[in-house]
DNA sequence: AGCACGCCGACT
DNA sequence: GTCGGCGTGCTC
């Protein structure tokens, strides 16, 4: 192709311009590593640019690295524009990126750019608005006030009392922008940085004692890295400690970063900032906002024009130069988990966020997960707990087990939970039934004895695949037949876990004719609207009965409930996954939380076939350390996260043939290479089937996360170069520290 | 991921 | 004789 003239050594370079200095780039595509190009642009790294790539033009980003000087000139090709009306992205965004990049073993170019918002992806350059206020100048004040013209008076009153930006001149008149302008042309009026405004604060509750300990403990330290857990019961008040923790940042000019699960992103949530910190700037990111919208707040962030950024895990990226604290609020919760592409974990990163940037962070929840735990047992992290309600007198919810192999039960409902519900139908109060339909992969169990289909191999259970008549081990692939009769006490009444939900609705129209059901679950969410008028109607005490799924567990507020029936709890008390009855606590307690949060006594029933389980025994008592100390115990004796460190390997294709052959081929291959790593498989994946692929898998763990990590290091161009054998239809990914197995 | 190049079947 | 099927190979 005929390349530029410019820096191919034919003499004709530095008569016209300087000479071409070789840069780095990456683009948004699968490939590991960066390409060079030649620019005789002057660019600096986190600059986007626009560069030929094969037949196309890409976006690109300047990177860091010095070029590799083993391609002649000649094979380089130019960089076509620098995209320059914003600034370059700023060095701790690059050294962020460059950070998940390595430890998630994802392409460095990708995951640039699935931290940037969509707009700046794209080849074409962003200019940003100017959203300096405008002020007179002594020309402006010093001529005569514009007569006649009632909007241009009114506009040059409101000027000469001080500074206005365009949103406020708007105010003033509907033409301030064509008006605006003309006078910046005529010098009548200029740009004037902005004004720090100074930290204003809403009416905050008292703090009870439990949540003032916490906010002096965090206070007294305002600055340098230090990693808290506030662990605070159902109803504790931990966003009271937030904000009034927040505030002394924000006074001294920082910038708040806070993490939410997307569920927890509600309007109510972003109106009590807006009511506590009315004169500041809040820029919400979520992935459902417009991309407009999305990239207007990710610029007052990197801008510094926005002081407190909320957000789901995506915002974990976002540039702030004043960054002086982060919050990440239920951070057990599973959504901060990226489930593909860059499976990226946003509390973890938030954490390695606050230790380069030296600030603190906070991490809140009811039901800390494991990890979490075992950090702070390790002394990593510092602990602070709230142990009683916020409101007065509110107190925790009795919790009840409801043995269901002795009670009879009346379309899976209980005597005692049917009696329950009649009762407060009769109060006038409200109640919840919970159904746990989440999708745990069915494991067999004995109705008689309770034995449970574990692998001889493992400490895991054998999950059932139906189809094939087959018990299987997601860890190591071990399967076996299924059994006619239970093998330990020879009762031939086994069947799996958790089944039996589906007509439950319909069971409790027919049980209470008059009750007024809600249900509550991913259909009836579907619209946009839809929470609003869940929350209109129950608000207005229009529900007796809300029924649903895990979409009730979460944080929100149903006001007076005084009765949370939970029906199929066990699913996830046997499961394959070890990790179900860590999420299993984490959503009783969180469902149970929602009895008895205002002034009412609540109460929790829970139907069970092991009431005896530690687990629901932990539940009655509210004992959520004691329960967490035995679960950390058990992963420690069976070697599971948190003890060791986990990697998968992860392989789909049309066949599941082909994916085992794939990983089959990959495990003898990097057997030599596994120092201090185990690998097992390959298995299926927890969902084999997805959306017409079939997917396996490989366990590849280790003690030590340096050697998990010098192994994987070494696997991607291996993994490129097998995979390329297998033909097109074979794909891999790696899920580092997965959440789901 | 795209997009080109490349070598085999049913069509104006 | 061509148009087009998607296998495979590369992209600074």
């Amino acid at each position: 192709m005929a390349q530029s003239l410019v820096g191919t050594g034919f003499g004709v370079k530095g008569i016209f311009t300087v000479a071409s200095q070789r840069v780095q780039v990456v683009v948004d595509l699968p490939l590991f590593g960066a390409f060079t190009y030649l620019s005789h642009f002057d660019v600096i790294p986190g600059q986007r640019v626009a560069v030929p790539f094969g037949t196309r033009q890409l976006c690109g980003v300047v990177v860091t690295g010095i070029p590799p000087e083993g391609l002649p000139e000649t094979q380089l090709k130019e960089v076509a524009q620098v995209f320059d009306a914003l600034p370059p992205l700023p060095a701790d965004f690059l050294a962020m990126v460059n950070f998940a990049a390595a430890y998630y073993h994802f392409p460095l170019g990708q995951t640039l750019f699935t931290a940037l918002p969509t707009g700046l992806r794209e080849a074409r350059d962003i200019i940003p608005p100017d959203e300096r206020p405008f002020a007179l100048t002594a020309k402006g004040e010093a001529e005569a006030p514009p007569a006649r013209q009632r909007a241009r008076l009114a506009l040059w009153q409101a000027l000469g009392d001080g500074a206005l930006t365009q949103a406020q001149a708007r105010q003033v008149t509907p033409q301030a922008g064509k008006i605006l302008a003309d006078w910046l042309a005529e010098e009548r009026i200029r740009r004037v940085s902005p004004e720090r405004v100074p930290l204003e604060l809403g009416p905050a509750p008292h703090l009870n004692d439990d949540q003032q300990a916490a906010l002096s403990a965090l206070t007294a330290q305002p600055s340098g890295f230090q990693s808290w857990l506030l662990h605070g019961i159902t109803g504790s008040g931990k966003t009271e400690v937030y904000l009034q923790r927040i505030a002394p940042s924000l006074a001294a000019g920082q910038q708040v970063l806070v993490l939410v699960p997307e569920i927890n992103l509600t309007p109510q949530l972003v109106e009590r900032f807006i009511q506590r910190f009315p004169a500041s700037r809040i820029a919400v990111q979520h992935s459902q906002l417009a991309d407009g919208e999305r990239l207007r707040n990710w610029l007052d962030a990197w801008q510094g024009r926005a002081d407190i950024v909320i957000g789901t895990r995506l915002s974990v990226f976002t540039p702030m130069p004043r960054l002086g604290l982060i919050v990440v609020d239920e951070e057990h919760d599973g959504s901060f988990k990226q489930q593909d592409g860059l499976r990226y974990h946003a509390r973890d990163l938030a954490i390695w966020r606050a230790r380069q940037a030296g600030i603190p962070i906070i991490l809140g929840s009811a039901t800390p997960s494991l990890e979490t735990v075992a950090n702070v047992e390790a002394g990593r992290y510092r602990k602070l707990t709230l142990s009683q309600r916020a409101h007065g007198a509110a107190r925790l919810p009795t919790v009840r087990l409801v043995d269901t192999r002795r009670a009879k039960l009346t379309e899976g409902l209980s005597d005692a939970v049917i009696k329950a519900l009649a009762s407060r139908l009769e109060r006038g109060e409200m109640s919840l039934v919970f159904i746990n339909r989440r999708g745990f992969a069915p494991v067999l169990a004995c109705t008689d004895c309770g034995w449970t289909s574990g692998c001889p191999r493992c400490s895991t259970r054998l999950v059932l695949h139906l189809m094939e008549r087959k018990l299987r081990c997601h860890h190591c692939g071990w399967e076996e037949a299924v059994p006619h009769a239970c093998p330990e006490c020879g009762a031939p009444d086994i069947k799996p876990l958790g089944e039996g939900t589906q007509r439950l609705e319909s069971a409790l129209g027919r049980l209470f004719p008059s009750a007024r059901i809600l249900r509550i679950d991913r259909d009836t969410t579907q619209r946009k609207q839809a929470w609003d008028e869940i929350y209109r109607q129950v608000h207005a005490g229009e529900v007796d009965m809300l029924v649903g799924t895990q979409m009730l567990a979460k944080g929100h507020d149903f006001g007076t409930l005084s009765l949370v029936t939970v029906l199929n709890a066990d699913g996830g008390l046997y499961s394959a996954d070890y990790r179900a009855s860590e999420r299993l606590f984490a959503q009783l307690t969180q469902v149970a939380g929602r009895a008895g949060r205002a002034d009412a006594p609540g109460e929790v029933l829970v139907q069970t076939q092991w009431p005896d389980h530690p687990l629901y025994q932990a539940l009655v008592a509210h004992d959520f350390d004691g329960f967490a100390a035995s679960l950390l115990q058990e992963r420690r004796l069976a070697a599971f996260p948190p003890a060791v460190y986990q990697a998968l390997l992860r392989a789909d294709a049309t066949e599941l043939a082909q994916a085992n052959a794939f990983l089959t081929q990959v495990r003898a291959q990097v057997q030599p290479l596994a120092e201090e790593v185990l690998i097992s498989g390959p298995a299926p994946a927890l969902m084999v089937r997805l959306a017409n692929r079939e997917r396996a898998q490989l366990v590849l763990e280790s003690p030590s996360r340096q050697a998990l990590h010098r192994f994987l290091d070494q696997l991607p161009p291996l993994l490129d170069a097998l995979a390329r054998q297998h033909g097109r239809g074979l794909r891999w990914s790696l899920d580092v520290d997965p959440q789901e197995m």
